[in-house]
DNA sequence: GCCGTTTTCGGCCCGACTGTTTTCAGTCG
């Protein structure tokens, strides 16, 4: 066990990041209600607990975390033990927490050891019985004192504590305050790509992929993750350990080489005979929790999963798969799209037959939420229009920012008035592509929105965002969206909740009065490709789909590279189990506008 | 501590790698 980074999604509703990366929110948030089991977790596994009592305080950790509703609401109404991995003992001990705000088995672990001995568990190579045996032989409390019993040797007193270990701890210890958080998609894959295809090209390999969460399309990634199938894997991981973009070498063994790159990033490559490559790219895409839910039902049914074969558990028969699906197929599941890999109802699913006939890139058909130089593009209508053609979208919408957004950028009414004749006019000379009118309106600070209803009238879709105010309460944020839910000239809310992966939590939205006005007043919720965005997140893309809601997907490019933000977009959505019935985009422009016009004479 | 197509007790995913070990514990994904 270590102090978790978190399988979670690294922003939710409330929470706050520091540079660092940590959460910090409101006393009663999901953050703070799982940071406070992921501490009593962490105790546990110091004191010496049972694994599977510190495990069960780690899952509840984790399933609050990712859930996008309030757990405080739902202890107090008595539901929280519909989700899972919650039982007697933790509904009690949320409830202690919301009422007392705290939790007495924490408090008393505490008084046994510092908190600061926790932070030693961050260190990569030091768990719970390295902390402790740290702290009981030699008094370590904190980093500070663990550089100074580095210093003076006095680590070797430790039992299991040689010089090798001093000089990992002295460079983990350093290492620390600059290791790198968690790193946007957008950013990680590129560089996985590129050492695939060198990866490919090596001797001996027959087949390799991206796995992990790259593979899951999560929104960011602690490290990447790939594997491979090759007659020879020592000569490949040999191969793969002197490219040019390997910094040094962590480890390395039989089947697996883990190393730094350049960039910063961590790699973990796994190598396997071409027989077992299936079973070797089921076990690396994960998630941890998809793998413990299967292999739970593998034994079940008789059945042994490891990363080589899989095994009948009576005769010890295995079963290898060159293929992955022959992993699921075996076990009687239809073979899961890795984005649906989280131990979120997807192995039920794959059992039962439902699983969703998930979003394509190729789905899509327009985009619908487009910059130019007119405001803060960085390119021409002509050409984000001729650059949107070639990738093969049949329709795109200028959603240029209204006049209030800072510094001059945004587009008086008159302005907009010459922008809808110019998108005109480009319109009749384009073959190819129609060009739509819009606008991304501001919902200003206090609910107006940015621009005048007889404007707004003339234009085919009108995107409304908060850009200005994000630090407003809960009541004030929800009356700004309200008023643009409300608005029958408002077509779509733009990136609802306004978070920037790493850097920026979302404001204060409910997200669940949000999804249930937008389905009620047909007002559409937009999932914005930015890979720094993704917003909305998949859990809340899902609960929008659930609520009846309709999405798009837009780029929100700036430039016409930013098409191909859409990818990302697409990924995100698909971890919302979306299908393109469920995205405006996927639709003709003939049947977008036949809802758009329905919506708006339905007057909101 | 949780959980149930082995159902209220007895299990809980499974293997790789490192370092300090004389046969394995601890960490990690």
């Amino acid at each position: 066990m270590r102090p978790a980074e978190g399988s979670a999604e690294p922003l939710g509703v409330g929470e706050v990041h520091s540079a660092r990366g940590d959460v910090a929110a409101g006393p009663s948030s999901n953050a703070e209600v799982a940071r406070h089991f992921q501490m009593l977790a962490d105790y546990l596994s110091l004191e010496g607990a049972s694994v599977y009592r510190t495990l069960a305080y780690q899952r509840a950790a984790d399933t609050f975390r990712d859930h996008s509703t309030s757990v405080a609401r739902l202890a107090t109404e008595g539901r929280l033990r519909d989700l899972p991995a919650v039982g007697d003992a933790i509904e009690a001990k949320v409830l202690e927490l919301v009422d007392t705000g705290t939790m007495r088995a924490l408090e008393e672990l505490r008084a046994r050891f510092p908190e600061t001995l926790l932070e030693l568990m961050r260190l990569p190579g030091v768990g719970p019985k390295t902390a402790r045996r740290l702290y009981e032989t030699i008094g370590v409390t904190d980093l500070g004192t663990l550089r100074l019993a580095i210093d003076t040797g006095d680590l070797l007193k430790v039992p299991g504590m040689g010089e090798k270990s001093r000089g990992r701890l002295r460079q983990a210890v350093e290492a620390l305050p600059t290791r790198p958080e968690r790193s946007l998609l957008g950013v990680v894959e590129p560089q996985a790509v590129a050492l695939l295809h060198a990866l490919r090209a090596l001797p001996g390999v027959t087949a390799a992929d991206v796995a992990g969460s790259l593979r899951r399309r999560r929104s960011t990634s602690r490290d990447v993750d790939l594997v491979a199938a090759s007659t020879d894997p020592e000569q490949t991981l040999e191969g793969f350990a002197v490219m040019p973009e390997v910094a040094g070498v962590a480890e390395r063994g039989g089947t697996k080489l883990v190393v730094g790159l350049h960039s910063g990033l961590n790699l973990d490559l796994r190598v396997v005979a071409p027989a077992s490559y299936g079973d070797l790219l089921q076990h690396s895409t994960g998630s941890a929790a998809h793998n413990v839910a299967l292999r739970a039902l593998a034994q079940k049914r008789g059945f042994k999963i490891s990363e080589y074969t899989v095994e009948e558990t009576t005769t010890g028969r295995a079963h290898r798969f060159a293929e992955e699906d022959g992993v699921y197929s075996l076990l009687g599941l239809a073979w899961i799209p890795p984005e649906l890999r989280e131990d979120r109802g997807e192995i039920q699913a794959a059992a039962g037959g439902s699983l969703p006939r998930l979003l394509e890139l190729d789905d899509l058909r327009g985009d619908l939420h487009v910059h130019s130089d007119w405001s803060d593009g960085r390119a021409g209508m002509r050409e984000m229009a001729i650059a949107a053609r070639d990738l093969g979208l049949e329709y795109i919408c200028f959603s240029d920012h209204s006049q209030s957004l800072g510094m001059g950028v945004g587009l008086t009414p008159d302005q907009v008035r010459s922008q809808i004749a110019a998108i005109r006019e480009l319109d009749a000379t384009l073959d190819g592509i129609t060009l739509l009118t819009g606008t991304e309106v501001d919902i200003l600070a206090d609910g107006r929105i940015d621009l005048p209803d007889d404007l707004l009238v003339e234009l085919d879709f009108v995107t409304a965002s908060i850009h200005s105010g994000f630090s407003q309460s809960s009541e004030q944020i929800m009356r700004r969206l309200n008023a643009a839910l409300e608005n029958p000239h408002v077509d779509a809310i733009g990136h609802p909740t306004g978070r920037l992966l790493t850097r920026r939590a979302p404001y204060e939205v409910d997200i669940e009065a949000l999804v249930r006005g937008a389905a009620r007043t047909r007002t559409i919720l937009e999932i914005n490709a930015a890979y720094h965005r993704l917003d909305l997140s998949a859990p809340h893309a899902r609960m929008a789909k659930d609520a009846g809601a309709l999405l798009t997907v837009s780029s929100d490019a700036h430039d016409p590279l930013g098409f191909t933000l859409l990818r990302y977009g697409v990924g995100e959505a698909r971890r919302g189990w979306l299908e393109a019935s469920d995205v405006l985009n996927t639709r003709p422009l003939a049947e977008v506008r036949a809802w758009l016009e329905t919506s708006r004479s339905s007057g909101s």
